[in-house]
RNA sequence: GCCGGAGUGGCGGAAUUGGUAGACGCGCCAGACUUAGGAUCUGGUUGGGAAACUAGUGCAGGUUCGAGUCCUGUCUCCGGCACCA
């Protein structure tokens, strides 16, 4: 170590094997094996002989990850290293730990990877896997490797299949609970097999009445058709994002200026037949649920705007001349006596059918135009509205005056009911577009008058300023504030609003709606943002749909034929046509003489939306999850199962989102048992690159996990992620950090080693079987007590802070204390288990009985000693002021008094109190005296 | 534009209920052991000042014996959403 070094300078990388300051890359290997020979993590079920039923349990879960060709990089362990630290630390304070790993394998990249090189994705997901697992264990972590699970073996994807079959075959009953479609088709029969069991729901006895009441001739279509759009599965013809040379559809969220994400190809809008989960259906309470849990603030709100529920009202206008009606949807029913105009939506179904003569080319060719944009190029020409008038007018319901009807791009046909009232003077939107069409605008909202007295005056100056207003032109008094030239969209209150006059915006919006509702033109009505979720992807890297078609008609596949397998495709690639790849295997595609499978696949959320279900119980090949082990590990009595939940915030939506939805038809029908999946939510801050920019290969700041472990140790990269900062945070890497922590173990390595000169490593002479002084205990208890409730609070960073000054106080010493050194290596094992364990078992080569018989996670979390942490005597502050002047040593029990009068005798103290008598004299017991002059 | 989060040394970051601002680490400086140091150990390290002292937690006020922490206003940065009627 000492001798034979090489020449300092140019010296080439490899030669760092010398320098290493402890033998890590020997040690690190060994115990690793030793953990998976010995199944030292392996966590029992109920049911199993080593359960232990007396111990509460702790499901520690991580965001699975995606194993791409890259491998894993630094993020990942970041997330992986605090459940691995809670983990450990919850298992030796006596809990049974859950804490598992496994692959989110299917998906769109292994797809097109697999095309480019032409491999099977097959083949190399399971590369990727290979590759992933060993990077994982080679940091050490302590999951049950026996529940690994992977999405695209069909040992899983079959359940995935089955909780789809479940899916389609529930409807949301008037509760708004999942229950099974049977009952539907019950009650829509001759001879109801089951009617005890719906006989109180209202909804199915009118079902059942109107049924039996209905003409047999058109009975089977009403009833198959009722059936089929009631399931939480179903089939849509929406227009999508469709990409022609990626040969699939895309979210909304991979077209970017009207050209594909990746690749840059044109994305065109069409009607396309696919697969949709009826979502939409559990919006509020999507949004209800959120309450019980113990996620961050902002995720929840993410979650409520994401979902975006509005209160407002439904309106019917009649047009004028045609017996047609337009419901819109509103949010401000008190301004209907504003709307000036009318828009629809370009697909909405009523353009074609109102539009007149003269205007029919120009709404044609409109309605083309805005049919090829995407949402991304609609919204990128949000400034800049567009429009073209139908030629037909409504009738406003409140005053039956007679309002253009124009069709826009402007107005979305997938948000309330695809048109609305225009209320130019009162929301931005219809302001600019009547601006820039002339039309008319009609201010009925005054903004409140201010409370008097007041010096505010809200006015702006100005030749064309506004002015106070009446609620109409016949009465006196001054209501509020209207400008003509602004548009108003607050709250204030109703003018030029017949029978709403004077009234404040939230009592005219009940009068408008009781109004509307009495008069059967409209009613209070609730809408959300949320659309249901387009579910089919045409591609081949994903679950098949346990579905066949005959007839026009789909039908679920009996559970039986689960899993259905991907036919063994060669040629994978797309059609370039919307008909997916698996139209190409043929013979799989037939499934009976008149029946075809469905050749759509699941997205990829799919899978991930209930993996943390099957680590419970990974083996099970009879049920998705074990009755027994669900309740067990899922169960606790809070609403959420699973207790922490680690993962960075780019899912703070979707995935979570979707998983939810799916936990909730689950639990209401009863196969699991909370409402919720997860309870408490962290999310793991961005790791930036050095030069504090966003990781990237272009930007070539990346860190790659393996090299530092090669040049730091699995125990350095854990200790580092940890001690960067706080997880939940942002923050940059710095290799000059890993070399502190690595310090830092290397000093802890030698507080129980010694190195002679030919380099080996023996157990250090000064490590003693003796009691640990005074000082050294209360050191270390310290230490207990501070990482014991920092890793509870997930201060990993303090922790360590905490640990690194316990090991300087050991240093300092002459003599190392074996037992306390024992002691301290438990707290240290659940951050740098390998280091950990080696030392123990050094320890335990010449003093058997202090160190810890086998392995340190099997080890119980020490106790702290309360009286270990008191001292005889405190420091006090002497304040003059409030400004600094003095500290001394106290006894710990002296009174107020005693204080007071050390702190009055201090030389320094009477020099800046310049002989004034004080005014008061605040003391605080063990920490402060402070003297007002 | 809207929503959310954050502003503390040269850097990452610490600071119970308001009670010694800058723990711990990096970097830097000095010393020790050394043929050597990019190893290890010891000490120092917010700015100004020789020192006593003084200023100091984005900025401006306020409450208090005492404010990084509480209140009001304001600026900057980061993240997300963005025609949802």
């Amino acid at each position: 170590m000492t001798s034979d070094r090489p020449s300092p300078s140019f010296a080439p990388p490899m030669s760092s094997e010398q320098r290493k300051a402890f033998p890590f890359s020997e040690f690190e290997p060994k115990w690793q094996d030793v953990w998976e020979a010995r199944k030292a993590f392996r966590t029992p079920n109920p049911g199993d002989a080593d359960f232990d039923a007396t111990k509460p349990k702790f499901f520690v879960l991580d965001m699975f990850p995606y194993p791409s060709g890259a491998g894993l990089h630094v993020g990942h362990p970041e997330g992986y290293t605090a459940t691995d630290i809670i983990g450990r630390f919850k298992k030796m304070s006596g809990f049974n730990v859950l804490h598992p790993m496994g692959w989110d394998a299917f998906g769109l990249p292994a797809e097109q990877y697999a095309i480019k090189t032409g491999q099977h994705p097959r083949a190399t997901t399971e590369k990727n896997i290979e590759g992933f697992r060993g990077q994982l264990k080679r940091l050490g972590f302590a999951y049950d490797w026996d529940r690994e699970v992977n999405t695209t073996d069909p040992g899983y994807f079959k359940w995935t299949q089955w909780i789809f079959l479940k899916l389609y075959n529930s409807y949301v009953n008037d509760e708004g609970k999942a229950r099974p479609i049977a009952e539907l088709e019950d009650a829509l029969s001759d001879n109801p097999k089951m009617i005890d069991q719906w006989r109180s729901n209202g909804t199915l006895m009118a079902y059942h009445d109107c049924y039996k009441n209905s003409t047999s001739g058109v009975r089977d279509d009403t009833r198959a058709q009722i059936i089929s759009e009631a399931r939480l599965a179903f089939v849509s013809s929406a227009p999508v994002n469709w990409c022609p040379e990626l040969g699939t559809v895309l979210a909304n969220e991979e077209v970017v200026d009207g050209k594909s994400e990746v690749g840059g190809f044109p994305v065109e809008r069409r009607p396309m037949r696919q697969w949709m989960l009826r979502i939409t259906s559990f919006a509020q309470r999507l949004i209800d649920e959120l309450d019980g849990l113990d996620w961050p603030e902002s995720i929840k709100l993410h979650q409520r705007n994401w979902i975006g529920r509005s209160e407002g009202a439904e309106v019917k206008f009649k047009v004028a001349g045609v017996d047609e009606t337009i419901a819109v949807f509103t949010t401000r029913p008190d301004t209907l006596f504003g709307a000036t105009y009318m828009v629809l939506a370009p697909e909405h179904r009523l353009v074609d059918v109102l539009v007149t003569e003269e205007q029919a080319t120009a709404v044609e060719e409109y309605r083309e135009k805005a049919g090829r944009k995407s949402d991304m190029e609609r919204t990128e020409l949000a400034k800049d509205k567009s429009g073209v008038f139908t030629g037909a007018y409504a009738i406003n319901p409140v005053n039956n005056e007679q309002i253009p009807i124009w069709t826009a791009d402007y107005v979305l046909m997938g948000y309330g009911t695809g048109a609305i009232m225009a209320v130019p003077a009162h929301d931005e939107r219809d302001w600019e577009f009547a601006i820039k069409f002339d039309l008319p605008i009609k201010h009925v909202v005054a903004q409140p008058k201010p409370s008097a007295p007041c010096l505010w005056d809200p006015r702006p100056q100005g030749p064309k300023a506004g002015r106070w207003v009446f609620a109409d032109d016949t009465k006196s008094e001054i209501i509020g504030y209207s400008d003509p030239n602004v548009c108003y969209i607050g709250e204030g209150i109703a003018r030029k609003s017949g029978f709403l006059d004077g009234l404040p915006t939230l009592e005219a919006k009940r009068k408008i709606a009781a109004w509307l509702e009495e008069k059967g033109l409209g009613k209070g009505t609730i809408n959300f943002k949320l659309r249901d979720w387009l579910f089919s992807r045409q591609r081949y890297w994903g679950e098949p749909f346990p579905i066949v078609w005959e007839d026009g008609n789909h039908r679920s596949i009996p559970e039986s034929e689960l899993p259905l397998l991907p036919p063994t495709l060669e040629d994978f690639k797309p059609t370039g046509t919307p008909e997916p790849p698996l139209s190409k295997a043929t013979d799989w595609v037939r499934y009976s003489a008149t029946a075809t499978r469905e050749l759509n696949t699941m997205p990829q959320w799919a899978g991930s939306c209930w993996y943390y279900l099957r680590y419970c119980d990974a083996q099970n090949s009879e049920r998705f999850v074990g009755e027994e082990a669900e309740k067990y590990w899922m169960g606790g009595g809070k609403p959420g199962g699973v207790d922490l939940y680690v993962g960075g915030t780019e899912h703070a939506v979707l995935h979570l989102l979707y998983a939810r939805f799916w936990h909730k038809v689950l639990f209401d029908l009863g196969y699991v048992s909370t409402p919720e999946p997860f309870q408490r939510l962290v999310n793991q801050g961005l790791i930036m690159g050095e030069d504090g920019q966003k990781m990237s290969k272009s930007r070539g700041n990346v860190v790659n996990p393996d090299d530092v472990v090669q040049e730091y140790g699995a125990d350095s990269l854990r200790l580092y992620e940890m001690f960067m900062g706080p997880l939940e945070q942002v923050k940059p890497w710095s290799m000059k950090g890993v070399e502190g922590v690595y310090r830092f173990l290397a000093r802890v390595w030698r507080l129980v080693m010694e190195v002679d000169e030919e380099g080996v490593w023996s157990v250090s002479a000064k490590l003693q079987d003796v009691p640990a002084n005074k000082q050294v205990t209360k050191a270390l208890h310290e230490t207990i007590k501070k990482c014991g409730e920092d890793i509870e609070k997930l201060s990993f960073n303090t922790a360590i802070s905490q640990m690194m000054i316990c090991t300087k106080t050991f240093t300092a010493e002459e003599v190392m204390p074996a037992s306390a050194i024992v002691t301290f290596l438990k707290v240290l094992s659940p951050f740098a288990p390998h280091i950990a364990d080696d030392l123990n078992a050094h320890i335990a080569t010449k003093f058997p009985a202090l160190a810890v018989d086998g392995l340190l996670s099997d080890a119980t979390w020490p106790k702290y000693d309360p009286a270990a942490l008191i001292e005889d005597e405190v420091e006090v502050v002497f304040q003059v002021n409030g400004k600094l002047r003095d500290k001394a040593r106290v006894p710990i029990q002296a009174t107020k008094d005693e204080i007071e009068k050390i702190a009055l005798a201090s030389a320094r103290v009477q020099e800046f109190m310049e002989g004034k008598t004080p005014k008061k004299i605040i003391v605080v017991p063990g920490k402060l005296v402070n003297i007002v002059v």
